[in-house]
DNA sequence: CGCGGGCTTGATTCATATCAACGATGGTGG
DNA sequence: CCACCATCGTTGATATGAATCAAGCCCGCG
């Protein structure tokens, strides 16, 4: 049972690291495994929140649905990430898994006392919030102050970023890096339509700063000129 | 010294409620008092991140600046909100007074020691984190997936009921609200240009849904089309 | 081999930005 | 107290970036 936190790739998460290798088996008590298949919901609007979950691998998405069908996709989550704040009983938003996933799911009320016990838990867990506040922010500003190339650039980059720290891959290194959504969640994520989206990666690609190997990988062949795109910030 | 604490407007603010009252004198003995008038900057993008705040009345917002001048503003602060959650050392981000503001300071890192002591402020501190994760999911739907009319119509709807809390008004109450910023941080908030805050809120008016009795306060007349306008959700 | 879903590309439309002029409002100094 | 000016807001004309409408392509799969 130990052997499964010790071995997690999500074990220097925000919300595990918290507690020392010898205590682990008490996140390891509370704790269960979930698998899930690409397109399987984790959570649907309207859901009791006493439920919450870190990424161990895989990557989902966190959507909100307006009335009338417009979807605006508010995170993708990858792997370390923490699922789950809500100030409310009621979770106000969905979770699909994109790629097939592996969670560690953990009963709220279990977890709070954990984090009497282990300050700095608490500690670290409160930083986890600060981060998913700066992401939420930080695509504020891309939504209300930037342009579709802008918009595009700055995804790509930050899907690296996210790859690279993952992976734990040196900064220099070229690679070939995973789209793991498809194009409509893309537009979604980043408030364009499908067809804009399409001619954004068309006119990188035409341009020589970008290469798309697949529909689904992307290599920089020009960073300089990627993070010019991306622009102002 | 107790005292500024009983009376204070923000008492009830998710801050300041997990902590009974005969311990208030540990939240005033780690306070101080702070007025800001109108433009004044409390924080500027990368300043230490060691103190927090707490609105005890007035209007602040929270700004971003791109290297360009393109600015967002990430939110508005009213009575009881917290400044200051952050993952890192140092600020990303602007924060000004519109209004004349009082603020309650603390050093964080006396706070921090209060979490352990009384749980259940850290709780709160938590269920506050979760909040404005929630605000930030909001904006970032209205910035991806309304037009400009729709977001206009949902942050007047937004001003109005945060008002509302604040003061404690009946929920059928008619009123005149109050706009604290100007058009041109409408227009920053929302991800719109001046022009069209204005033009919106013109058709607005000829439409019978609002009166716009000076340029800083508004009424609404006809609040089913005022929800019907700002749309999915 | 044909079919379908996801994607790309092109033509056109439309919402909002930009550019430009004018109007209101509030503060200051004569 | 009034007149002036600066600032902020409104309104109109035009430009433009992205949405919408419309084919057609590509690749995997039955």
């Amino acid at each position: 049972m130990e052997l499964v936190c010790y071995r997690c790739p999500a074990r220097s998460s925000d919300l595990c690291a918290g507690v020392p290798d010898n205590e682990l088996k008490l996140l390891a008590a509370i704790s269960t495994h979930l698998k899930l298949r690409p397109e399987e919901t984790l959570i649907l609007d309207g859901d009791a929140s006493d439920h919450v979950y870190n990424v161990v691998s895989g990557t989902l998405m966190m959507t909100r649905l307006g009335a009338d069908g417009r979807r605006q996709i508010l995170a993708f989550l990858l792997t370390g990430n923490f699922i789950g704040f809500s100030s409310d009983q009621l979770y106000r938003f969905n979770v699909e898994a994109l790629t097939d996933c592996e969670l560690c799911r953990f009963e709220r009320k279990k977890l709070e006392p954990l984090f009497e016990a282990y300050p700095e838990m608490e500690r670290r867990f409160r930083q986890m919030a600060a981060r998913v506040i700066e992401a939420s922010l930080d695509l504020v500003f891309t939504l209300g102050r930037r342009n579709a190339t802008e918009r595009m650039a700055a995804f790509l980059l930050h899907l690296r970023d996210a790859q690279r720290e993952a992976a734990e891959i040196p900064k220099d290194t070229q690679a070939v890096w995973q789209i793991p959504m498809t194009r409509t969640d893309i537009a979604d994520y980043l408030g364009l339509t499908i067809e804009t989206v399409s001619r954004v990666l068309s006119r990188l690609k035409s341009k020589g700063i970008l290469r798309l190997p697949t529909l689904h990988s992307f290599e920089i062949v020009n960073e300089t000129a990627l993070v010019d795109a991306a622009g102002a910030d």
